[in-house]
RNA sequence: GGGCGAUUAGCUCAGUUGGUUAGAGCACCUGCCCUACAAGCAGGGGGUCGUAGGUUCGAGUCCUACAUCGCCCACCA
């Protein structure tokens, strides 16, 4: 029996057990067909928000859907634990940099720390009813993954797809080392903008405009627009900056913006990606004023040894006293910063790993174009992404904890060593090449960089296969079926497996993309960066509303499309799930008796319920095979309070009194909720786990679990009854209406019911005689024939009846 | 400045290829404890579908322009 009321707590508990201990979601390869799911490994920074319930509950939905319809669902789980994230993770709790702790123990701390939090996200997924594979998730700083990630390093490097250089790359001098693009944020700043005076050795004065004065002692040249009719002259002299007093030549380009600032510029190199290109362009000498950490080096005049920001002040100062600084305006502009730390980058040249995206633009765009995306205008915003991007993808980071270069540089000819596939993974600040340099040398310098975190996690599909392992899924996962994410990270994850799935295989990673949307705190403000609000704390809703109710949140909405957090939403789906649970109850009270049997004989109204459950469930599939499962759920939802009120009011008369309706027709209602309960659990097992298991084990318990059925559909077809069966029921419900308009309940009786019909809705009614009348408490029944579908000709209630 | 999305009831949102009187939940109002459920049931009020044009027999839905909001990118001279 069902218990009295649903106990979430205990039930959940039970259930995750059980899944767990019988293995439930295991994965073993088969006869059937697989559909494999790359999930996001998610970063352990510390912080479980509720955004990671929203959009990995959304593709655990389409696990659970695959898998009611028969697929062999491949669904691994993992950590992307190595880089950055996990490196301000520990800095924080240990309110040390990690150069001062030291690169080994710093790791360790690492490993350890995220190892701890990672635990949490366990508990967090598996508490969600999440079908992965958790216990096994693989880590992308694990020696395995490691090992993975070398290999396709190396392929590459073998390929000539990766190349190692000196060059300009961006640089955060907050966390010491380079990054890529991908890694960039745009933020609005304050800052000042400053006209400064500068004159030709001829003596003639002209004017520049920047924000960044600490610039000036990095002056190459200054540049003007040969179209510029007030400044072109100045091209071919040679201009003497004061204060700092070098003189550097006046050339021209016609990317110089006439009407920008003065329209002169001073190229300094580098204050910007500009200043880059001119370098290249020009072959400008290079004046490197920064240190790595963020101060002017001591070789520069006077400024040596200050910060940025106090160079800054010092210099507009000396311009000022010196009488060169002409005016001074506020400006708002938006600046690029490094997304994990929100300072703002720099530029620097030093030697760097550096992946080919440049030359191979249009295969990427050919492989995106091969991938189907969901929602399709996603598939336009990678489309921008690669369109738009200006640099080779720089994957060294001068940094610890990550996956290490398999590389080391030979002492005497300097020659890059590749490590052998068959030694990986290899460290090399501790391992040494097996074999020596092309030139004899055995001595070698090991590269101390670590590769970007994006270099391993854009590998997960090879993760997933195992790759360069004997034992391998490569079989069945080239392609992946499904890759799944938030639109924040199309232009890093996506786009980079894209990259590393083009150079290892040459083909796409996966056949589907799907990219949920984003949870908001409010309006336009993302959750991840709001303020901690209790109300939103993922275990916290888990426990006061339960699993599924916070699946049901995190199923609603359409695909692609960020919400504001509600909690309305839970609110709607506590009645949900309560109101399954009352039905089932209703439905197990009176299957007692019942023994599951062929039978043709249903009812009309019977044939009429099923065949709209065939017709609300073609909607329903049709909406999860084009992922977007919150319209799929408001499809169920809607006609399953439809079932309710109106299908189960009709139905509990002839359940109730086989004396006044006999059995037969009993059975016929008794098959009914016996078979479309059975197709309600499997459909809602895809949002709620937890109460539709607890309900199929105690009513139906044909499998192990009801997550291992399979959905099909009805052998029945009823369409027949379809328009008239809903006809008959807005019948019943405008003689309800009119009940409730007298302020009566819906038992009084009706005394006589006067009606036109159409024939064919005649037939209808009188097919359903017994329902209908003792839906409406109804005593007596007049038809006239009518050419329309049906016309209320009188309706006289019982007004003595007591309420 | 470029790209994308959104704009529908007081609030949160649906509205499948253009087709009768535009839907749901919450909130509000009126009733109803009827042997699954008051976390419920039966009803009700409330919308010139962002603005202006256009295509069409017919537009919330298609086209054009504009406005507002959001996201991504570019813009550090």
């Amino acid at each position: 029996m069902l218990d009295k009321k649903y106990d979430f707590k205990e039930k959940e508990i039970k259930w995750m057990n059980y899944w767990n201990d019988e293995k439930i979601y295991e994965f073993k390869k088969d006869q059937r067909e697989v559909y494999s799911i790359d999930t996001p490994p998610p970063t352990v920074n510390g912080k479980i928000h509720i955004g990671h319930i929203f959009s990995y509950s959304q593709a655990e939905m389409i696990a659970r859907y695959k898998r009611l319809k028969g697929f062999n669902v491949f669904y691994p789980f993992g950590f992307d634990d190595n880089g950055l994230p996990s490196e301000r993770l520990v800095e924080k709790e240990q309110g040390k940099k990690a150069h001062e702790i030291g690169r080994e123990e710093f790791s360790k701390l690492c490993y350890d720390t995220t190892t701890k939090y990672e635990s949490d996200f366990k508990k967090l997924f598996k508490r969600a009813g999440f079908s992965a594979n958790i216990d096994n998730a693989y880590k992308t700083v694990s020696p395995s993954s490691t090992k993975i990630s070398q290999i396709s390093f190396i392929e590459l490097a073998n390929k000539g797809a990766c190349y190692h250089k000196e060059s300009p790359a961006l640089w955060c001098n907050e966390c010491l080392t380079s990054i890529a693009q991908a890694e960039l944020e745009t933020k609005t700043i304050q800052t000042m903008f400053n006209y400064i005076n500068y004159e030709t050795t001829d003596g003639e004065t002209f004017t520049i405009a920047t924000t960044r004065p600490e610039l000036i002692p990095a002056i190459v040249c200054v540049f003007v627009n040969p179209e510029d009719p007030v400044h072109n002259h100045l091209i071919g002299k040679t201009a003497h900056i004061p204060v700092i007093d070098v003189e550097v030549p006046i050339l021209a380009d016609e990317k110089v913006a006439i009407d920008k600032g003065t329209g002169v510029v001073m190229c300094c190199t580098f204050g910007d990606q500009t200043d880059i290109e001119w370098w290249k362009k020009y072959n400008l000498p290079l004046k490197n004023i920064f240190t790595n950490d963020g101060k002017i080096v001591d070789s520069v005049k006077n400024y040596g040894g200050l910060t940025i920001k106090e160079a800054r002040a010092k210099i507009i100062e000396d311009f000022k006293e010196a009488g060169y600084l002409v005016k001074q305006e506020e400006l708002e502009h938006e600046v690029q910063v490094h997304e994990r730390c929100g300072k703002e980058v720099e530029y620097t040249v030093m030697n760097q790993w550096f992946i080919d995206i440049m030359n191979q633009k249009q295969d990427f765009i050919d492989i995106g174009n091969q991938i189907k995306w969901y929602p399709d205008h996603m598939h336009i915003r990678y489309n921008e992404w690669v369109e738009n991007i200006m640099w080779d993808w720089c994957i060294s980071r001068q940094r610890y904890f990550g996956v290490p270069f398999p590389v080391w540089y030979c002492k005497k000819c300097g020659k890059v060593k590749l490590a052998r596939i068959e030694d990986l993974p290899v460290n090399p600040l501790v391992d040494q090449p097996t074999t020596p340099c092309e030139c004899g040398c055995n001595e070698f310098i090991p590269e101390k960089d670590i590769m970007d975190t994006w270099q391993t996690s854009s590998i997960t599909p090879l993760i997933n296969m195992r790759y360069g392992e004997k034992d391998n899924y490569e079989d069945i996962l080239k392609p992946m079926s499904l890759r799944c994410n938030a639109h924040d990270i199309i232009r890093t994850w996506d786009f980079y497996s894209i990259v590393k799935s083009f150079y290892n295989f040459g083909a796409k990673p996966w056949e589907n993309v799907m990219i949920s949307g984003f949870v908001m705190a409010n309006k336009g403000e993302k959750i991840s960066k709001s303020k901690s609000n209790s109300k939103m704390e993922p275990f916290e809703l888990l426990d006061e509303y339960g699993a599924d109710v916070v699946r049901y949140w995190a199923g609603s909405g359409k695909l692609g499309t960020d919400i504001v957090f509600n909690d309305e939403t839970f609110l709607r789906g506590k009645k949900l799930i309560n109101k399954i649970w009352n039905v089932s109850k209703f439905i197990e009270m009176h299957l007692a008796d019942y023994e599951d049997k062929e039978f043709n004989d249903f009812e009309y109204i019977d044939k009429w319920v099923i065949a709209k459950f065939n017709e609300m469930e073609s909607g329903f599939i049709k909406y999860l095979d084009n992922y977007e499962m919150g319209l799929a759920l408001n499809h169920l939802e809607k006609f399953f309070w439809n079932f309710c009120d109106n299908y189960i009011e009709i139905v509990k008369h002839r359940l109730y009194r086989p004396e006044e309706f006999g059995d037969i027709p009993r059975y016929s209602g008794q098959k009914t909720v016996y078979m479309i309960l059975y197709k309600l659990l499997q459909d809602f097992s895809i949002f709620f786990p937890f109460i539709t298991e607890e309900i199929y084990q105690e009513l139906y318990h044909d499998q192990k679990s009801i997550h291992l059925t399979n959905i099909k559909e009805f052998d029945y077809d009823f369409n027949n009854e379809l328009i008239n069966g809903d006809k008959l029921n807005m019948i019943i419900s405008q003689v309800r209406g009119e009940k409730s308009n007298n302020n009566m309940s819906v038992k009084t009786p009706v005394k006589s019911l006067k009606l036109s019909l159409s024939d064919e809705l005649n037939d209808a009614v009188n097919k359903a005689i017994k329902d209908f009348k003792a839906t409406l408490f109804l005593e007596d029944l007049t038809i006239n024939k009518t050419d329309k579908d049906f016309v209320i000709d009188e309706i006289i209630l019982d007004l003595d009846a007591t309420n």
